[in-house]
DNA sequence: ATTGACAGTGAACAGATGTTCACTGTATAT
DNA sequence: ATATACAGTGAACATCTGTTCACTGTCAAT
């Protein structure tokens, strides 16, 4: 059994379990029938850095799912030289160091379209932050929701959309802040 | 205990660990002195659906992960009715359903500003994948790395930018496909 | 041919883990 | 006051799990 099979069939399993494999369960999975065999394979991928032995003994994703990161493309003209350079991104720590309760909402329009965000995009909002000048955040403004810049200038909210197109919002009668968007999500099929 | 606050301490845990905790590790988690009071309160979170039991009756993180997707804002002018209609997405599941191996590359340049693809984003590319016409592809030409849409037309292979300031490529020596892009990701600090 | 490294087998065992049962205190409603 | 539901305690136990040990076969190098 050759570690890269290993990487992948212990993937499969955590993606559909989310959790990793006992010993036993291992030995189904790689094909052995002894216990063991499957125990001289995880220390070897614990010793290549793959997995790690956390406080308790217990077997953890160390950099499982850690997607190489090759470095940095130039989306210009083409790049004169592209450094390998190996980081690994570990797509949940990523994306998920947020404390609080965090939420989705798909984007429809194109007020924001200056600001790279476009119709079916994801964006995660963070309702426990306080806005700063320059954030975009979710805001429901006279009862009705809306993504936009947020500016504060002489005590006066600004709402102004990243489309020439759209004019900027100044909110009379009420404003709440559904949150700041922290991130933004695309997926193409 | 809350069960709010059982599900925040059960996100943080996993979130360190990449496992659930044990009904013992629950019980110093959660206060208590007995498994059995965790035992207990892990069987209303089953019953709620955030937790479930697998195949050989352990315990899962069926929707611990799932961020409530609260809708579809508008981010032209602000949409007239906010329906929550609470999906939820699992962005592990969201982000991870690929089979093969996948790579990250960061985003530098302006050459995709009408892809809303700009400085800093991370793209995340699927080399396993053959690019279909009008698929975002990264290209090694002539031994350079670039971001470009891929067409094909009588054979002979386009890469289009998506900004008018640069010119389309047609590429002469050499064309790899790296692969295709199936996913942009920003993050604001 | 002999050696040594390596991949896998099979059995054994201490300790951890999930689960059950009977019990206690405490708040709430009748 | 009384009953009732509920949150948590403490102990018990069969089973599962990680780990160790001794052994077998196979391939490559000497």
């Amino acid at each position: 059994m050759k570690l890269d099979d290993a990487i992948k069939k212990l993937r499969r399993f955590y993606r559909f379990e989310k959790r990793l494999p006992t010993y036993e369960e291992m030995s189904e999975l790689f094909g052995f029938s002894s216990k063991n065999a499957s125990f001289k394979l995880i220390a070897k991928l614990i010793e290549a850095g793959i997995l790690e032995k956390g406080d308790k003994g217990k077997l953890l994703p160390k950099n499982l799912f850690a997607i190489p990161h090759l470095g940095t493309i130039k989306a210009g003209y083409p790049m004169p030289a592209f450094e390998a350079h190996h980081d690994n991104i570990d797509l949940f720590r990523y994306l998920y160091d947020v404390q609080g309760d965090i939420y989705f909402l798909t984007v429809s329009g194109d007020s924001m379209i200056d600001a790279l965000i476009g119709e079916g995009d994801k964006i995660i909002v963070d309702p426990s932050r306080t806005p700063k000048n320059g954030d975009i955040v979710a805001a429901i403004v006279d009862n009705e929701w809306t993504v936009k810049y947020y500016y504060k200038r002489n005590g006066a909210v600004e709402l102004v959309p990243a489309n020439k197109n759209y004019p900027v919002i100044y909110p009379r009668e009420s404003l709440e802040i559904g949150g700041v968007i922290i991130s933004v999500i695309r997926k193409y099929h």
